[in-house]
DNA sequence: TTCGGTAGTGAAAGCGTTTGCAGTAGACGT
DNA sequence: ACGTCTACTGCAAACGCTTTCACTACCGAA
């Protein structure tokens, strides 16, 4: 059934042997090298179509040093954000013929394995990509990393990073919210999980607040939760039990925003007409709740910064050191102007019976 | 700042030299392997200790022709199921000290890789992993893998695997909506995205269509749509538009069923009232969402077969070939008897004012 | 004609392990 | 005292490439 292929796997000497050329000739050939005449070169594709030959990895990186892999390390592999930007630098280095090596950062080796200072995959990769990795103003430094490092997610002193413009994001968003008329908000805010000093929280507290601050709007309250929908599921309930509660929330992630539009289902209150909501990342369910959030492409950042380390590991000159993704707000349902009772809503619409 | 640390990488030599023996005791001390003195033992892993020494990877694989390496192929990498199932696996493997090498089949390669009859990776792993890969009834043969191969997601004749009991899921799902007093119910059907001949769908609607015919129930329709958001979304005006419309629908995921419940929103159809819902998954948002739906334990799929895969590798007789891991019924708010109207449920609340 | 260049080619020295095989030392039985 | 085992230990040969260096043609300039 199977056609008849050669035993053992072919290596190079077979190549050169078929081909008549000596094996280096071979390896120059078939990677592309100067000094190779072009008949040759013909002679020894063909050969090595025949033999169906593939360079062993294995002795090729041994050989020569390199091992064309991207370490990548991410404190948590299984949320959207992160298996979305690995989906980006995996569309990059596929086409590059590089190699992806993950390390996930669970919780409990997180520490220790930061602390420890050295990354255990550090010998086998080319350079590593850390996202989401915050480690204080201590920096790369401290990590002892060898090669080329990029950063995604923070813009951090010396090392090249790729992030978005979390500001302006959280500006956009209040910008969005005083616009409509709301003159008292709130903001849910917390901690990205299994991460310690994250720069994000403060960087999108900053960008609000200063919105709110000069279009004189009151920030009711600023409650932490976690990034997670039990996180703004907890919050919300805090908000309502204010004297005078906001009108509108702005939650630091989709995932805050979906618990919190589940707690506000629940405790009967509509959204948007008594509490508008606005989230951050346009993660694909949001669409599906109608929610108004800031989009981040985290699929382009994951490209980007693959990109930027490849030209890294090249010894080309970086462009720049910190490269900013632009973000852009999509309003969707979940945001209206205060009070402003709207009968039929696509979120909390009337009773109706079925046709 | 930094430790002083030898400049370069301290190899076997090194550590050799530093405990006093030849290379190949260090390597046997250090590999745990028997014919080592304990007390050589610990002096080599003293030194190794102070050298900082970690074996090179790549020499080693070419030495021993092993890899410590698992390849990985799916058709999407970024969907909730695929990542969690990956989560598991490198749970095991990072334990087992195995590296995962990921080569995902965008849509475009997806058909040239699998006609092409080999995986590129094949030669630098030790076994492979094939998550919703279904190529028909020819099975892993046409793929000409030589090492242990290992299916997630469908039971096919002689090649190990793990998948889920489809069948038992979809009649929990309609057991559950029979008892409750539904006679007249609909299936949100499809296909899952990248994928040919998956058996999925097949499994779930035959289990679904068995319980109905024993309990007497009529599916009015199955109506297919992609597995996403969009595709259950779509799907929903359909089944509206029909004479006598059911009162429940079984969605083949959970995805399809949050596109359900938008349209439902978004038409002023009641859930639980007027429509139940179940899905299929439990996906993070089916709670927040209040989705009655099928659980799997998908990270525990991934365990499971990631151990089996070792298992196969080690060469120890496999236990079983098929493993079917068990479902089980969640039940939420998005389900309740048909025109049983509550006045106050948890998806469509009346609409009340702020305390 | 002689000489310095240049492009193409091959021989061979690694790269850092693993592992088969041979050798050694001590223990034990006779 | 002399084999005969065991239990270690080390030597050295792979593993399959990459890359340096030397060498050969061959070219054009002097």
């Amino acid at each position: 059934m199977s056609s008849p292929r050669p035993r053992a796997r072919a290596t190079i000497d077979d190549v050169a042997q078929l081909a008549g050329v000596s094996l280096a000739t071979v390896s120059r050939a078939l990677r592309g090298l100067p000094h190779v005449r072009a008949e040759l070169r013909q002679r020894v594709e063909k050969a090595a179509a025949e033999l169906r030959y593939v360079a062993d990895g294995n002795a090729a990186r041994l050989a020569s040093g390199r091992s064309r892999t991207i370490g990548l390390v991410a404190p948590l592999l299984t949320t959207w954000y992160t298996s979305q930007t690995i989906a980006g630098i995996e569309d990059v280095l596929q086409a590059a013929g590089y190699d992806l090596l993950i390390s996930a950062l669970s919780s409990v080796d997180h520490r220790r394995k930061l602390v420890q200072g050295r990354l255990a995959f550090q010998q086998r990769v080319d350079g590593v990509i850390l996202i989401d990795v915050f480690y204080g103003r201590e920096g790369a430094r401290k990590l002892q990393i060898d090669h080329p490092v990029m950063v995604v997610g923070e813009a951090v002193e010396s090392t090249p990073s790729v992030a978005i413009d979390n500001e302006l994001g959280a500006r956009l968003a209040a910008e969005h919210l005083v616009d409509l008329g709301h003159e008292r908000v709130g903001i849910v805010g917390g901690m990205q999980p299994n991460t310690r000093y994250s720069p994000v929280p403060a960087q999108r507290r900053s960008g609000f607040r200063k919105v709110c601050e000069e279009r004189s709007v009151t920030v009711t309250a600023e409650l932490d939760g976690e990034f997670t929908i039990g996180g703004g599921h907890r919050t919300f309930a805090a908000f309502l039990a204010q004297r005078r509660p906001p009108t509108a929330l702005f939650c630091f992630s989709d995932e805050m925003a979906f618990g919190v539009l589940q707690a506000a289902r629940e405790r009967g209150v509509r959204v948007p007409d008594e509490m508008a909501i606005v989230g951050f990342d346009d993660h694909p369910v949001a669409e599906a709740m109608g929610l108004t959030t800031v989009r981040q492409p985290v699929r382009e950042i994951g490209r980007r910064s693959a990109q930027r380390i490849l030209e890294a590991i090249e010894g080309s000159r970086p462009t720049q050191l910190h490269d900013q993704i632009p973000v852009e707000l999509v309003v969707r349902e979940s945001t209206a102007g205060p009070s402003n009772i709207v009968p039929h809503t696509i979120l909390t619409p009337p009773a109706t019976s079925l046709p």
